[in-house]
DNA sequence: CAAGTGACAATAA
DNA sequence: TTTATTGCCACTT
């Protein structure tokens, strides 16, 4: 396999930054693709997350799109369980679908 | 080796 | 305004 090995990397500075993110807040791929350093890589992030080695320990239900949307069938369970996460941690919801980004965007203060 | 695919995002129409 | 297309970059076939 000699696959470059910076996937690694980049997939570890993905599932770090997907952690940090604090509960009854959310992230979309392109700010972590960017924070990581690589916002070309918007794409892989969500590649990585749906790899999803650790599960449990990744709050992938915390990232959504740019526009703070879920895909249907993206979560373990449905788009409406990803929901029902979030809204336990605190995230405000605009549509069923939809999160307030503009109350919960994660980091706070871009 | 080349082409196709994909948990996205930005730009064009 | 919404919808459609292109660009990105690594992985799969």
């Amino acid at each position: 396999m000699a696959q470059p090995q910076e996937r690694e990397g980049f997939f570890a500075r993905v599932y770090e930054t997907v952690e940090q993110i604090p509960e009854g807040f959310v992230a979309t791929y392109g700010q972590i693709a960017k924070l990581i350093g690589e916002p070309r890589r918007a794409r892989y992030v969500g590649y990585a997350l749906h790899a999803n080695p650790r599960p449990g320990e990744i709050p992938c239900h915390r990232v959504v799109f740019a526009d703070g949307r879920i895909c249907e069938g993206f979560a373990f369970g449905g788009a409406e369980v990803q929901r029902a996460l979030l809204e336990e941690e605190g995230v405000v919801f605009r549509d069923d679908t939809h999160v307030d980004l503009d109350a919960c965007r994660w980091p706070a203060g871009l």
